[in-house]
RNA sequence: GGGCGGUUAGCUCAGUUGGCUAGAGCGUUUCAUUGACAUUGAAAAGGUCAUAGGUUCGACUCCUAUACCGCCCACCA
């Protein structure tokens, strides 16, 4: 056996001795940063930022879309960015992070605002760079030099005059409507959050006065404040209007018969209860027959009696049963007083299997407990109406169209206001200030020296703590509707007085991130916005179209009347090899820096790139990167050819287009040069329409079947005899597969380029792309 | 309840406006054994294109219905 050896070309091509130092070479190089150029229109995308404390998973490599978009458009000669970012995922990393306190035996509890907002602060800054690496590693072309990250000052700053634009414009407002509370996790979300599962718990028939009714909630039955009935249903036709007494666990109670079209006749009794506090639909139909808003649930998710409690000459049977219930879980509760039901003769029946949708935390999985508490919205109709307008007008185009554009009018034309208050730590304090003062009714809860949690209002704890004491111990304010409050951060505006605070309530994240836009390119006056924005394709996975796609549209739209990206591109979601979404608990995750290690990025990207269709998912295995593997592996060995045969020849072998030669081609040169330029066509072509799949197959079936299986094969000898012509159109057709290979496969490209000689001494990465 | 997507070779999927013997990757079978690559080469097997109708000279492709799978949206107590 005889054993070839061509410097820096081992037989097989080995990732791991290139990648690391052709990233390094392309980072110093500043080929990632783009050189502003008035002239020229830059081609800009903005990572979807992922979360700054999460290590990579696969839907994050197939950002390869972005980086076959970049590196195309870089080597086409446009001034082309790609800012990356990491965004701080508030209410994502105040659950790991206290999910990482909960392991170490401690709680957020034992710890006020300002020191557990410093814990997550460095617990990320840890993390960070992890990420980042792991990007670097797939060999994503970032300009890492304009790197963001959500929590950044100036990032802040735009955002909170953003709120502030808002709150003037009548656009952000605060309203105490029902909202959906996680009572584990202590905070409200948006219905965009709200995860509804299927569950079967039992539906109670129980005696209301002269009806019968069924609920799911007896517990809440207390503080119904109406009944409701179909107004065309005969049976009840004749109550509507009436107020009858009612005979409940705690004595009779007045309830009036109200009409609501909603009211299905044929479900249970035809009859509904109404809680305005605690239902949704009841609290819009509520405030229709204006109806008062009676909680009876707390924000820690326990009953509270104290309304009842309070009240004078109370029949001891009944005082004992609400100090009972006072203070017990909502499922405590209510087995407690479905027994006290079936005492009283009051529960006609069960059916125990009643299934029905809930509402449950995305995060944590609990149930979610409407309630009625004061948060902040943001009035999203007229936004929706100008995003709506945008993309009918094809200022931004989506694609695939077919399946997105649809799913993006429904949304738009069926949004609802945006809750944007979330009741954590991490994240910036909506910038609003109540005076205390002015407002002594506000509801304070704090950490005092013993770690102790508190709660009272400000006026209980004003004779016993300082303003400095409750101002830096505070953990929670939650002020009345009534409230009053200032956009200003100086002396109360109505006493003068010092005594202000800042609303505790932060912004969602992804209040910040619908910005992302215009505040990472530095909005409203900077050389990168005034030359980047509007950016150029927005490219993510579909399931995040409205959480951030949509709110980026409405948000550009409003702060600078430009639209935000020209193109939306929905990528494929990456699957199993059976086609099955990825998940820890199916056991059936692919960890993309394993597959890198294992058989290159290149090979991993491509995999990724190869055989799906635009919109549907993409199905990934580790025979399938293995493949990929042996393409690049192939691309390797024709170089190896390629030089093995040139140096044999021992002749200076002219740059195809600087000889007559093409004039006096042979029959199988001009082949497979016409194949070539067909084959650069399709794949310009192919990237231009996003069709990234039919490019890599046409790629991968050029090289392997069609220039090594055949036009190599054919001409062997030829090569062998060292025919200058036939080495020529072969170095040149091999050259010109680097380039369009290139946004593919990064790194085997590159550094095969390395080895042939050129005109230019510049590296592939920005090479000219070929254009026929 | 409303809407969307899918059903093509053993597996995962392409098939862009209806038109040549329906393709790829992986897998399988047979042969080749080493001056680019065994991470290879040559060849092969394998599909009533979910089902039933319809439009058409012609349907995987268009229309209707059905079945199953998946997803999104929705306040049915």
């Amino acid at each position: 056996m005889v054993e070839i050896s061509l410097p820096g070309m081992d037989k097989n091509y080995d990732p791991k001795l290139t990648e690391e130092a052709i990233y390094r070479m392309w980072e110093t190089g500043g080929y990632f940063t783009p050189t502003i150029d008035p002239q020229k229109k830059p081609f800009t995308i903005l990572l979807p930022l992922p979360n700054a404390n999460d290590p990579m998973h696969m839907g994050h490599a197939m950002f390869t879309v972005q980086d076959i978009l970049i590196r195309y458009h870089r080597m086409m000669g446009d001034p082309t960015l790609w800012l990356p970012g990491g965004d701080h995922a508030g209410i994502e990393t105040q659950y790991v992070f206290e999910k990482k306190l909960a392991k170490e035996g401690k709680s957020r509890f034992q710890f006020d605002r300002d020191t557990l907002y410093n814990m997550i602060a460095d617990y990320v800054e840890q993390n960070k760079n992890i990420n980042r690496d792991q990007m670097k590693r797939l060999g994503f072309s970032m300009d890492w030099t304009r790197y963001r990250y959500s929590l950044d000052p100036n990032i802040v700053a735009t955002v909170l005059d953003t709120f502030k634009t808002m709150y003037n414009d009548g656009l952000a407002y605060r309203d105490a409507r029902l909202v959906n509370y996680c009572t584990k996790d202590g905070t409200g979300f948006s219905d965009l959050e709200v995860k509804y599962d299927e569950r079967i718990d039992p539906l109670y028939y129980m005696k209301y006065g002269p009806f019968t009714i069924a609920t799911v909630r007896p517990e809440t039955k207390f503080r119904d404040t109406a009944l409701a009935v179909n107004p065309k249903d005969k049976r009840y036709k004749k109550y509507i209007g009436q107020t009858l007494e009612i005979m409940g666990l705690l004595g009779p109670i007045q309830m009036t018969v109200i009409p609501d079209q909603e009211v299905d006749p044929k479900f249970g009794t035809g009859i509904m209860k109404v809680t305005p506090a605690h239902d949704p639909h009841d609290f819009e139909l509520g405030k229709k027959f204006n109806l008062p808003v009676t909680p009876i649930i707390d924000q820690r998710g326990k009953m509270d009696f104290s309304w009842f409690l309070s009240q004078n000459n109370i029949e001891p049977k009944y005082k004992e049963r609400a100090e009972k219930y006072h203070g017990k879980k909502v499922a405590e509760a209510r087995a407690l007083m479905v027994e006290d039901l079936k005492a009283d003769g009051l529960l006609v029946k069960v059916d125990e299997q009643y299934t029905h949708r809930v509402g449950m935390c995305y995060r944590c999985g609990s149930v979610l407990e409407p309630l009625p508490i004061p948060q902040w919205y943001i009035k999203t109709k007229p936004l929706a109406k100008k995003a709506i307008e945008a993309v009918k007008k094809g200022k931004t185009k989506i694609f695939p169209k077919k399946r997105f554009e649809k799913m993006y009018f429904d949304w738009m034309n069926n949004i609802l206001d945006w809750n944007i208050s979330r009741q954590i730590v991490w994240g910036p304090r909506i910038p609003i200030w109540y005076c205390l003062d002015c407002n002594p009714d506000i509801a304070l809860s704090f950490l005092n020296a013993e770690h102790v949690k508190m709660f009272g209002t400000y006026k209980d704890f004003a004779s016993t703590h300082s303003f400095d004491e409750i101002k830096h111990g505070i953990q929670t304010l939650s002020a009345p509707l009534k409230a009053t409050y200032a956009l200003t951060d100086g002396a109360c505006t109505t006493c003068g007085g010092t005594h202000i605070l800042q609303e505790t309530d932060t912004f969602d994240t992804w209040f910040l991130s619908s910005q992302w836009p215009i505040t990472t390119l530095g909005f409203p006056d900077s050389k990168d916005f005034n030359y980047f924005y509007p950016t150029s394709v927005l490219d993510t996975m579909w399931d995040i179209l409205f959480f951030w796609v949509a709110r980026m549209m409405m948000m550009g739209l409003y702060r600078t009347g430009k639209v935000p990206f020209e193109v939306v591109h929905l990528h494929s979601r990456v699957v199993d090899a059976h086609g099955k979404k990825m998940a820890k608990s199916k056991g059936n995750v692919i960890n993309p820096i394993d597959m890198v290690g294992k058989y290159g990025a290149d090979a991993l990207r491509f995999a990724l790139m190869f055989g799906a269709a635009p919109g549907s998912d993409i199905a990934i295995s580790e025979d399938k990167i293995r493949g990929m593997r042996n393409f690049a592996n192939k691309l390797w060995n024709i170089g190896r050819f390629i030089h093995m045969n040139i140096d044999a020849a021992k002749a200076e072998i002219p740059f195809y287009d600087d000889t007559r030669l093409q004039t006096v081609i042979d029959a199988n040169d001009k082949q497979i040069i016409s194949e070539l330029n067909t084959l650069a066509v399709s794949v310009t072509k192919n990237i231009n329409h996003y069709r990234f799949s039919d490019a890599a197959q046409s790629l991968y079936e050029f090289t392997w079947h069609q220039f090594a299986d055949v036009y190599l094969e054919k001409n062997k000898d030829r090569f062998k005899a060292g025919d200058a012509q036939a080495l020529s159109v072969l170095r040149h057709v091999y050259i010109i597969l680097l380039k369009l290979i290139h946004p593919f496969m990064p790194f085997v490209t590159e550094s095969i380029w390395g080895t042939f000689p050129r005109k230019h001494a510049d590296p592939l990465i920005i090479s000219h792309w070929p254009t026929v």
